[in-house]
DNA sequence: ATTATCTATAGATCTATAGATAATGC
DNA sequence: ATTATCTATAGATCTATAGATAATGC
């Protein structure tokens, strides 16, 4: 049975947190484990003695931040127009994390190969956002908040893909992209669009 | 003075092809020039003769691309709702060349990060892609085809994200994410809304 | 003369494992 | 007893250069 010592949930989180820094700014394939262990303070044995390989440490820092992402942004408590609102006010949060964008851009750019090891993790994230996206524009139908005949997936589709395509541009050319006046732009004129 | 040989310029040809594919498939990062030479019949060293590192080559990669697409889409020729039809086009014949999508997929993830060989590249090919859309919407607009007031800049940067973050979902997740059709639905809402 | 190509190699990585020693907490 | 940590190292890369030999085309 697994107990672990404080001082090793301590190291793991630290580990994490460098790993994170790490992988954004190089991606999975540029990252090095020999230098998140230099950052994070340990030798590079005692890195893989807390996280087995570097697969499993992307995994985990993958997972890890999703975790905490969810907990800010729970989609489930808010639907129709509230729920568009939402998403831009993750738009206009993320301005202020460009490490994280960066991180989830650069990985998910690399995870399109089939066989990377972000690969499956890409595609069960894009299946769950564009469920939730979904369901939140649905319900919004069914209020009366929205036209009835709208094809919610397509939708979900259109707001995902221009929340990720902005953060792209946005991170390559900071000064001439202005991400979230764009995307508040484009989810008011969807609202209005939708509106019966 | 350089010349070149008939036989080098084959040659070259031969190692863009390859080396296309291995940005393709491992990003710039995890691709390896030892590989490339071999998939192109000759030694690694003979590859750097013709081109002179690792860069140098994934730059020579990206203007051919470059190249060749601009020669077969010219936004130039047309503008108002003919350009957007055209772009409609772009995305179409894009689900026929998974390769060519997943290489620009690939480097323009890895390349958000400054200092990667392919940052400027990207910079500069958002900026033009960004000033034609905006100039065939402008032209739209003037010739009475579009509301006067549009923001040219805005929606030429939503109409890029979209293409762009449609292509990663697709990608990622081919069964799901039909690009072409939820492009193509984008592009019809927005001419609706741009009539005056 | 220039270009194309090769072998050999320097020198710097990389990930992962083996095996030893120290600290932690039941 | 388990966990944390280290040094040392195997074994496989990687990019780029040096220097030799062969082919090409003025």
């Amino acid at each position: 049975m697994k107990r672990g010592y404080a001082t090793g949930a301590a190291r793991k989180e630290r580990i994490l947190a460098t790993a994170l820094l790490e992988f954004a700014e190089n991606g999975y394939r540029g990252a090095s484990l020999a230098r998140i262990a230099e950052r994070a303070e340990l030798s590079q044995a005692g890195l893989l003695h807390h996280f087995k390989s570097k697969e499993l440490l992307l995994i985990a820092v993958l997972d890890h931040r999703d975790e905490l992402d969810s907990r800010r942004f729970d989609l489930g408590l808010t639907s129709g127009a509230d729920a568009l609102r939402a998403l831009v006010g993750v738009v206009e949060h993320n301005t202020r994390v460009p490490g994280l964008v960066q991180l989830f851009s650069v990985i998910s750019g690399e995870a399109v190969t089939p066989g990377h090891p972000g690969h499956e993790w890409a595609r069960r994230r894009y299946r769950r956002l564009r469920a939730n996206v979904a369901a939140a524009l649905r319900t919004g139908a069914e209020r009366g908040e929205f036209l009835a005949g709208l094809d919610a997936e397509a939708h979900a589709d259109r707001l995902i893909a221009m929340m990720d395509g902005l953060q792209t541009q946005w991170l390559i050319d900071p000064e001439q992209v202005d991400m979230a006046a764009v995307f508040r732009g484009y989810v008011d004129d969807l609202i209005a669009m939708l509106r019966p």
